[in-house]
DNA sequence: ACCGGAGCCTGTTAGC
DNA sequence: TGCTAACAGGCTCCGG
């Protein structure tokens, strides 16, 4: 399921292939993408646009367009974006597909940005305010600026448990189930514990281990667990670094001990029930 | 403020 | 073997 890593991943490979491109059609076979504003909206105030840049916010891929609009996609469970020629055929679960206007020269004639997704919970935005989508997100947990001081003072003006936290799109943004039991993990820290409850120095290795599995994630090029592989349709080898996601009944790397898995928020939340305290 | 549950989806898997 | 039911999970909305 991507997160912060995989939509990373997924932005730097769309670069290069779209940047400086323009808009030429789009068509949907799942107008339900669009959340905003309507597909036939978005279909009229989108062509003729042109990228000139793309960036990230939280799990939030944004186009920056030539009319100061941005493109606003997200990729929720299945996601999954690519840049191929015209002909190729489609996949089966290829529901919105971005034509691109030829380029004169090179072989970049008649290509097209696809957006699969087997689940159909990914959403489209067309807007010119991107705070409107974005403005409800908590900070970036890799930016400088989220100080270990501030997060402690974060997480002790809350009293959740502490995952649910984490998983809180308005609390921290681009954190997702996997990256959330893996940092807990290296933090030590009971994923039921109580934000309020962790010490100054807690909170400090939480915040520690969040951006040093997040940054795993990106060297490694996100985790094809589920259905998540990158834009040229190969994986990611964040799966092979997992401490314990997924690894149930499995011995701990660092005790022994079977890792365990419980129901958080109806999600599987896994960790040692020795090292994290 | 916080929590739990339903709903949105479909492919996979467990169970009979 | 062939069927159905349960399950997974990011996010939003609703009720308590």
């Amino acid at each position: 399921m991507p997160e912060l890593p995989e939509v990373e991943t997924v932005v730097r490979a769309l670069h290069q292939p779209l940047v400086g491109r323009k808009f030429a059609d789009l068509t949907t076979d799942w107008p339900r993408h669009f959340a905003m504003p309507t597909y036939e909206e978005a279909r009229h105030r989108l062509l003729g646009q042109a990228v000139f840049g793309l960036g990230r916010r939280g799990k939030f891929i944004l186009m920056h367009l030539s009319t100061g609009d941005t493109l606003i996609i997200h990729l929720r469970m299945s996601g999954h974006l690519s840049v191929v020629d015209s002909g190729t055929p489609l996949h089966k679960h290829d529901h919105t597909v971005f034509r691109l206007a030829s380029m004169s020269g090179a072989n970049r004639l008649g290509q097209e940005l696809r957006f699969r997704d087997q689940r159909k919970f990914g959403r489209i935005y067309l807007v010119n305010d991107p705070e409107v989508v974005l403005g409800s997100l908590g900070p970036e947990p890799l930016d400088a600026g989220l100080s270990p001081d501030l997060f402690h003072e974060k997480l002790h003006a809350r009293k959740r448990v502490v995952k649910s936290l984490l998983l809180d799109q308005t609390f921290l943004a681009g954190v997702g189930n996997i990256y959330a039991d893996e940092a807990l993990y290296y933090a030590g820290i009971n994923p039921l514990r109580k934000s309020n409850t962790l010490s100054e120095s807690e909170s400090a290795a939480l915040l520690t281990a969040i951006r040093q599995v997040l940054q795993m994630g990106i060297e490694r090029e996100g985790a094809s667990i589920d259905l998540y592989v990158k834009p040229d349709g190969s994986k990611g080898d964040m799966q092979n670094a997992v401490a314990v996601y997924g690894r149930t009944g499995y011995p701990c790397y660092a005790c022994g001990t079977p890792i365990e898995r419980i129901s958080l928020n109806n999600r599987g939340t896994h960790y040692c029930p020795v090292c994290q305290q």
